[in-house]
DNA sequence: GCGGATCAC
DNA sequence: CATGGTGATCCGC
């Protein structure tokens, strides 16, 4: 079998990026980082002792205060699709069993299988570049309504265990099976003790093996106390497997402790680097540095950093599932161009896109954002606030519009702005006033259900299938 | 409140 | 030749 060390791969990529655009933006970024992270280690050599000392037991009390909070009372189980999209198409496809492929387009992939893996091919990555790692790669291009319908299978599983379980994506989801533990206790008596088992990993081996057989797809899961413990559990064993730990203060003590910090969630590249530079690579460090991290962090990061020492995390399911929806959005990434007329006419198409998403789930906002990337790869987001809330395609196009001329007349005239993403975003939103309209969007959501499980290939299609037939129902209503 | 940054998937 | 789209949250100003 062939592959490639860590150091080829790295090279590979490298050379492959090495002087475009996108590389160049990279780097600057991170010398930027480079710069705040040189300025956070100067102010923390400025500090005294005597401060340290007092930020120190600030801290200790806000994570006395959190331990006695700790809720050890749940068992909360993380289950996480191995190689997802790849997966369901390596099962629908058996030709690409054992050769290496990827999900995902030219510009990027959204997960590869464990043979493309060996050649460095991962999620995240553009096409072309993983090419290069891999000439044999196979590409496929995603579908997402056969995702989703399959997606719709493993809930009906995860139904059996809780029935409030919380899906995180299509291929994820945390279960709290604390209830279904005690009414289902007997059941397992003999099997677990045959295996070895605690009850809480006899009831989820099983959940993962009628995942298998109604999908043919292979799950791996997390079982601990709260939702993140239980996430960093579901990355142990993968693929096809489980990791326990168990639920007592001792046990989820040892296990955080030596635990690095880029496996918390929440936790990425930037925070990693910060933290490292503070001598913090292992959630271990966090507690003997809590002076440190007080007078440096915020508030709100200070308490993420004293519950990720404790290994605290969130045991009730709900607040992933009640919440609303605060922004929607649409955007593009297009060959760069400056030409004015095309990109106008791009920020009138997404509005209408856009209109029609938010007509789907029913909503209105009331501030307009447009998103810009340049080919230089800078973002900026610039909004405007309605009067009041819609969805009227011409209202967002033209507010939409406006912005752009706003930011196309400050460059310039020799150096034109020079756009390769375009975006529109609502916020500010609300549900789209009752009466008539409000039976026709729930109409369009039951139908959408039906329509999508039904697998319908393409998107546009589903839609006006959906649009057109939730009219005559309507029709049929009045 | 706005815009930039960070993060997850 | 060439590096995505959607949504959330936090921070500094």
């Amino acid at each position: 079998m062939q592959g490639f060390d860590a150091a080829k791969i790295n090279e590979i990529i490298r050379k492959a990026s090495e002087g475009s655009r996108f590389y160049q933006h990279k780097q600057q970024a991170q010398q930027k980082l480079d710069a705040k992270i040189k300025e956070m280690l100067h102010t923390a050599q400025q500090m005294s002792p005597q401060l340290l000392e007092k930020a120190t037991k600030k801290m200790e009390a806000v994570a006395l205060e959190c331990e006695a909070g700790r809720d050890l009372s749940r068992t909360i189980v993380h289950v996480d699709m191995d190689m997802f999209y790849a997966a369901v198409e390596m099962r629908d496809q058996p030709n690409l069993k054992d050769v290496p492929m990827a999900v995902g387009g030219n510009s990027m992939l959204s997960t590869s299988n464990y043979i493309a893996r060996k050649f460095g091919v991962r999620a995240g990555m553009p096409g072309f570049i993983a090419r290069q790692l891999c000439p044999a790669l196979v590409l496929v291009p995603p579908n997402f309504s056969k995702y989703k319908a399959v997606s719709r299978v493993v809930e009906q599983v995860f139904a059996i265990y809780d029935p409030n379980y919380a899906m995180m994506s299509l291929d994820e989801a945390y279960l709290d099976i604390t209830d279904y533990m005690e009414a289902n206790a007997d059941a397992y008596q003999a099997k677990s003790e045959v295996d070895n088992e605690t009850l809480a990993e006899a009831i989820v081996r099983e959940m993962r093996l009628k995942i298998q057989e109604a999908t043919q797809l292979t799950a791996s899961a997390g079982i601990a106390a709260n939702t993140r413990l239980a996430k960093v559990c579901s990355d142990l064993n993968k693929p096809n497997g489980q990791y326990y730990l168990p639920s007592d203060t001792r046990a989820i003590m040892d296990f955080i402790n030596k635990l690095p910090i880029r496996k918390i969630s929440g936790i990425g590249n930037v925070t990693e680097q910060q933290l490292k530079a503070l001598g913090i690579t292992l959630c271990g460090q966090i507690r003997p540095n809590y002076g440190l991290l007080r007078l440096l962090f915020s508030d709100c990061s200070l308490d993420y950093f004293v519950r990720i020492s404790l290994g605290l995390g969130e045991t009730d399911l709900s607040n992933y599932t009640s919440g609303e929806q605060k922004s929607i959005s649409t955007e593009t990434t297009f060959t760069g161009t400056s030409c004015k007329q095309k990109l106008m006419q791009m920020v009138s198409d997404l509005s209408i896109e856009l209109h029609g998403d938010m007509k789907k789930k029913g909503l209105v906002g009331k501030l307009v954002t447009l998103k810009t990337k340049t080919v230089n790869f800078v973002l900026k987001t610039r909004s405007m606030a309605l009067g009041e809330p819609t969805s009227d395609p011409e209202v967002m196009g033209k507010v939409a519009r406006k912005l752009l001329i706003a930011e196309m007349e400050k460059c310039p005239v020799d150096e034109p702005l020079s756009l390769r993403l375009l975006g529109v975003r609502m916020s500010n939103l609300s549900e789209e006033a009752s009466s008539g309209r409000a039976k026709q969007t729930t109409i369009s959501k039951m139908f959408e259900k039906q329509t999508v499980s039904a697998g319908r290939e393409s998107s546009s299609n589903y839609c006006l299938v959906t649009e057109s037939v939730a009219r005559e129902v309507q029709a049929f209503h009045d």
